[in-house]
DNA sequence: CATGAATGAGAATTCATTCAT
DNA sequence: TATGAATGAATTCTCATTCAT
C-alpha cells in the first residue's frame, strides 16, 4: 500500500503483469467460457500465482468486467471509425454490421461468453451496458439514415437492439458451429448483413464488391 | 403391495408438487439466471425440502431441461397454430413475432435462459434444441412467403436465426426493463414486429389494427 | 401399540411380512454388500413399503443384526450336529470344516458381507459375535481331540481363531472368484480343510471319501 | 513464474503435511473402519481443513488406496527379507509369521481394513492386491520348502490365502483385543505361528527362542 | 511484491426415518 | 396397519480469497 520506491522500472513490469492476467483471462474464456475461467487456471495461464492477481484486481468479478470491457472497447473503436467515415448511412451500416459480424466469428467463444454467459451480478452488469455500446452505434447510424431520408422513420432503439440480437443469434446460435468453411462463413456472414440492412428500411441492400469491402471495412 | 393409498388425491398432490417445483426453477431462472437457481433455493420457492426435488427429477439438470422444454412448448404451439392459421406469409410473420414478442413480455422474464450460460451439457443441449424450435417455425413461414412470391429469396436459416436474436435482445436487453407502461411495451413489440417484417423483404410492412390483431392472434 | 384384537390369521400374516422382509435383506446383501441394500430396496424386494420395515424392526442397524443372526444360527446348528456326532475329533474336524466351507461357497457374497464388511457399529458387534459362535464350535472339538490324544496342546482359542479365518480368506479373499468350477471348488474345500486339519496337528489329514461325506455330512 | 519460495522448508512442510493426512486416514481405520473415516474426519485429525487434503489427493478413494499400499509395503518389504534371508523354509515360515503377526498387534490395528468393506472400487481393488501380495510371499516360502522336501505336496494357493486369514482373523477378530498384557500377546504370537507351521505339513514346529527371534527376525 | 498452501463456505446428492393419509 | 412422500442431516468435492513466508 504504501508507494515507496516504485521505478518507472517497475511501473512497467506492474503493467506488463496486468495485461498477462487479461489476456489470460481472455484467452480461457475464448476457450471454455467463464465456466473454465477459474483464478487459479487464469493465474497460471499468466505465469503467476493465484494471489498475485489480486494485487492486480480486487475480485475475480472486477476482473473479468475489465476482460470485457477492454475487449468491448476494441470493437466499439472499429465500428466508430466506421460510423464515423464516408458514404451513405446505408453503405456505412452495411460496412459495420458485416465488420462487427466478421470479427465476432473470428474468436466465436469470447464473443459467445461475454455476449451471452450470465456471471455476478458485477459482470452481468458490465455486459449489458456493453450491449448497449454496441447498439448506440448502430442508433446513431440510424439517426443519420433517417435524417437523410435513407431510412423510414422508426424506434431507433429497438432497431439498434435488434441489429445487435440478430446477429448475435446467427453467430452463437445453433446454426453457427465454429468449424465452417470460409465460403460459408462469408455466405453466413452476408445473408446476416442483408437481413439487417432490409430490417431497417433499405428495400435494396447493397451487395459491396470485394474491392469495396477491402478498402473501406478493416475487420 | 396393494396400493392402498393410491388415491387420485394423492395423485394431485405430487402432480401440483411437481408443477410447484417447475414453477419454482421458473421463477428463479428468470429472476436470477441459472446460476442462482441453486436445488436449495428452488425447494425453499416450491415449499419442499431439498431432498424432495429429487422425488421428482432424477437431477438439477434434468429438472431445468424440463423447465425449459415446458416453457418452450407452449410457446411453439402458439406460434404453430399462427403459422397455420390463414392469411399471407407476410401477415402470419407479422402476427406470430408480435405474439411472440408480447407474451415474452409478461410473465417471468424466461426468454433470458434461452440465451443463457452454457452449465451443464445437458441443459445446453436442450437450449440449443429449443432455439431451434423457435428458429424453425419462422423459417417455414420465410419460405412459404418466399414461394409466394411475397419475400425476396434469402438465407432463411440466417433469417429465421435472426428474428429470434432479433426479438430476444430486444427483450432481455437494455431496452427491455420490466417496469414500462403498457403504451411504450406496445410501441416497442411493434417496433420489433416492423424490424423484422421489413428484414424479410417486405418493403411496407403491414400494421394491423388493434381489431385485426384481437381477432387472429390469441398472444 | 395397543393389542386389539389381534387374530392368528394376522399374527401369521406378521410372521410372514417379517419373515419375507429378513429373506429380502439377505438376497440384496447377497447380491451387492450391505451397501446395497438400503431400506427402500428391502422393502421393495419384501413387496412392502419402507415404512412398513419399521413396523417389524426399529432400525436398519437392528434389522441387519437379525438378518446376519439367523443366517449364522443355521450354520451353527449344522456344525454342532457334525461336532456331537460320531467319529473321531479328527473326522468330525475334517467334516465340520468341509462343510463350513462348502456352504459358505454356495452364497459367496453373504458370507462375505457378514464376514467381512463393516457397517454400524451394532451390525459390527453382531458380526463379532457370530465368528466367535463359529469358533466356539471349533474350539470345543480342539479341546475333545486334545483331550483324546489326537492333537498336540495347543492354544484352542488362537487355533479356532485360525480356522475360521483361513476359510474366510480362502473363501472371500483374491483366490475365490465366485464363477468356478464345481471340480475346481471341490479341490478348493479339500485343501483348506486339509490345511486346518493339518494345522491342529494331525499329521496325515485324512481324506474321506465322497460316501463318507455324503452319509455324515449334510452341507 | 521464479519459484521465489519453494524453499526446502517449505517442501519439509509440505511432505510433513501429506503424512500427517495418512497418519491420519489410517487411525481413523484403526479405530471404527472405514466408515469413519471422512473427509472431514482425517482432515479434523491432521489439524488441516477438508479443502486441505485434495491438495494431497486427488480425492478420498486415492487418499485410501495411498493409505493402504504405505501400510502393507512396508510389511511386505520385511516379510520379503525374512524370506530371502538364511534358514530353512520351515524357519523362514515360522519368522515370517511371527513377524508379521507381532508387528500386527502393535500399532493402529490396520490389519482390520484388509478385510474391510468393498467401499469405492478403487479401494476394494487394493485391497484385493495387497492381499495377494502377502500371500504370494508365503507361496514362495511354500514351493520353496515342498521342493525341499520340507512341507508335503499341497495347493499353495490355498494354502498361502489360509495364512493370511488365520492370522488376519487371530488379529482383528475377538479374541484379539488391543489391552493384552505382553505376555498374553506373546503367547497369542506363538500359538498363531505353531498354528500356520502345523498347517503347511511341519509335523514338529520349531519352537525359536528368544535369542534366534531376536538376531533373525526384526519385525 | 510474489507465492501457493490453506481455508471454509457452499453445492449437489443420498438415504434412514417419520408421519399424514 | 400400510403406504410412500417428505424431511434434513450428512457427505464429498470445489474454488474464490487470504496470509505466512
Amino acid at each position: 500500500m504504501r508507494n515507496y520506491k516504485r521505478s518507472p522500472l517497475m511501473e512497467e513490469r506492474l503493467a506488463a503483469n496486468r495485461q498477462r492476467i487479461l489476456d489470460a483471462a481472455r484467452t480461457l474464456v475464448a476457450r471454455g467460457g467463464l465456466r473454465e475461467a477459474q483464478i487459479g487456471a487464469v493465474a497460471a495461464e499468466a505465469g503467476l500465482s493465484s494471489g498475485a492477481i489480486y494485487r492486480y484486481f480486487p475480485s475475480k468479478a472486477e476482473l473479468f468486467v475489465d476482460v470485457l470491457t477492454e475487449a468491448v472497447r476494441q470493437e466499439i473503436e472499429i465500428l466508430d471509425a466506421i460510423a464515423a467515415g464516408p458514404g451513405t448511412a446505408t453503405q456505412r451500416l452495411t460496412l459495420a454490421v458485416e465488420s462487427f459480424v466478421r470479427r465476432a466469428l473470428r474468436g466465436p467463444n469470447l464473443a459467445y461468453a461475454f455476449i451471452a454467459e450470465p456471471a455476478e451480478a458485477e459482470v452481468d452488469a458490465a455486459r449489458i451496458r456493453c450491449r448497449m455500446m454496441f447498439g448506440d452505434v448502430f442508433k446513431r447510424l440510424l439517426k443519420e439514415g433517417i435524417a437523410a431520408g435513407e431510412f423510414p422513420a422508426q424506434n431507433v432503439d429497438a432497431s439498434a437492439a435488434c441489429i445487435v440480437g440478430a446477429y448475435t443469434e446467427a453467430l452463437v446460435g445453433p446454426i453457427a458451429p465454429a468449424t465452417r468453411s470460409t465460403r460459408s462463413q462469408d455466405r453466413l456472414i452476408e445473408s446476416v448483413r442483408d437481413f439487417c440492412v432490409r430490417a431497417v428500411g433499405v428495400s435494396a441492400p447493397i451487395t459491396p464488391t470485394a474491392r469495396t469491402r477491402k478498402s473501406a471495412a478493416k475487420g
